[in-house]
Order: structure tokens, then C-alpha cells, then sequence
DNA sequence: CAAATATATGCTTATATGGGAATATAAGTC
DNA sequence: GACTTATATTCCCATATAAGCATATATTTG
């Protein structure tokens, strides 16, 4: 078996910087494509595929507009990750360090 | 110019399931190279070399123990990802829900 | 040093992917 | 319908990368 597949998923779409760059656009109101691509400084049909890349993992909505195509944010997406991150924030949350500090007081109080 | 270099960076070391797995599993203490690879059903060149990445974007830390490499979680690493999402809690988060709520209201009686 | 165990590295293959350029499709205007 | 504007798609290229396999490099033991 040569490769994994891909399943593209919203760890992957957001692993591309030009599309964090999209989601931290429109978190701030919807965009068109041309709004998106001029803002972004990138070319209509990049913005146009990142944008696809987006829309299948479910970050983005899109909405028409006469000619335009209006995409917007639905950041619930990134949940899952953010889920999963948190899972380790006792890592470097110093809250999550005083109740661990604090739980071991508790172990060493039993042990005696 | 054909593509972005891969700066490979915390989001992309992470945007690989098998990765997060080695994640997962490190966040229960160190690890040998081989007891990760039987763990995770993978082959131990494939464990070596998830774990280079992990490394060089300072996931995992190792110690030598004789004719063994212990590999440990350094999660701290994954702070500037939470940060970077934690941007976006409002989208889920009810007590943010809550709080843009609040706001609005507080706009609303300005207004008067 | 030889043998065994543990880990890392190199090579190959198949596939994924981002960017550029050109083109297709869709919608609006006259 | 012709023309314009907005967006999506296709083709090509170069590179990245994950897996498999073989091999090299420790490290320990006898």
C-alpha cells in the first residue's frame, strides 16, 4: 500500500496557511471570491479552490448573490479540533498546573 | 513558483492521523520507538519517521536509555494551535453566545 | 570482536497538492 | 443575443509526502 488516503479533513484544510488567512477573513463578515482573492492578494481561481477545499470539510457556507458568491465563516466546524486540542491543555494552561499541584497535595495528605 | 514550502510547522505535523496518535499515546507517558510502532500497528521505520516530524516541530522530546530512545510529549507545543483556534470559540461556545448576547443588549439601551 | 536488539536513514513508488495559465460557466446589462 | 463581470474548472508542473523495503548505525551482551 503506497500512501493513505487523504481523507481531507478539517485538521488538513486548516494545515494550509492561505486558508487559515480565508477563515480569519471571514470571521469578520462574508466576502465574495473577489474580495477574498484581492484582500488576500492571491489569484480568483486559488481563492476559488481553497475555497471548494473549505466548503467540503464544512468551514465555509456560501450563499448566492447575482453574480456573486458570497462565502462565509462557519467556524462550529473547527470544534472537533478544538476539541482534540483541548484535551491536552494541561500542558501549558497554568490553571490545569494548580489543579494538578493540587491534586497531588490531596495524594500526598492520603498517603499519610 | 510551483508551491508554498512546506514550512512544516505545528498545523501540519498534526494534520496526520497517525500522528495525533502517536500524540495521543505519548500523553500517557514516554515511549519507546518500537512499543509506539506495536502500539500503533505501524512498522518502526514508519514510527521513526512520524517521530522525526514531531521533533522537528518541537511535539516530542527524546531521552536515550541504553539501546532505547524514549520519545515524550512536549505539548506545550501545541499552544500557538490553541491560540490560534481559541479565536474562533465564539462560533461554538455557548457561554460566548451568551456574552455576544449580553452585548448586544447593552448596545441596544445605548442607543435609546 | 561477533551476535542480537533498537532505531534511523535511504531509496522507490504512488499519490496528493498548490500555483499558474487558460478556459468554461453563470449572471447581469444593454 | 452580444458584452461584461464574477466565479469555477481544467490542465500542467513541480514538489511534498506516506508507505514499503532494505540497509545503515548505534548499543548491549557474550
Amino acid at each position: 500500500m503506497p500512501r493513505a488516503p487523504t481523507t481531507s479533513d478539517v485538521f488538513n484544510a486548516v494545515a494550509e496557511p492561505q486558508r487559515r488567512a480565508i477563515i480569519a477573513l471571514l470571521s469578520e463578515g462574508e466576502r465574495s471570491v473577489n474580495q477574498i482573492a484581492e484582500l488576500l492578494e492571491m489569484n480568483q481561481p486559488q481563492a476559488s479552490k481553497h475555497l471548494k477545499v473549505l466548503k467540503e470539510v464544512g468551514l465555509v457556507a456560501v450563499r448566492g448573490d447575482g453574480q456573486q458568491r458570497l462565502y462565509s465563516l462557519n467556524g462550529s466546524a473547527l470544534k472537533p479540533m478544538y476539541d482534540w486540542i483541548t484535551k491536552y491543555e494541561r500542558f501549558w494552561s497554568e490553571s490545569f498546573d494548580r489543579l494538578e499541584e493540587y491534586l497531588n497535595q490531596l495524594q500526598r495528605k492520603e498517603k499519610k
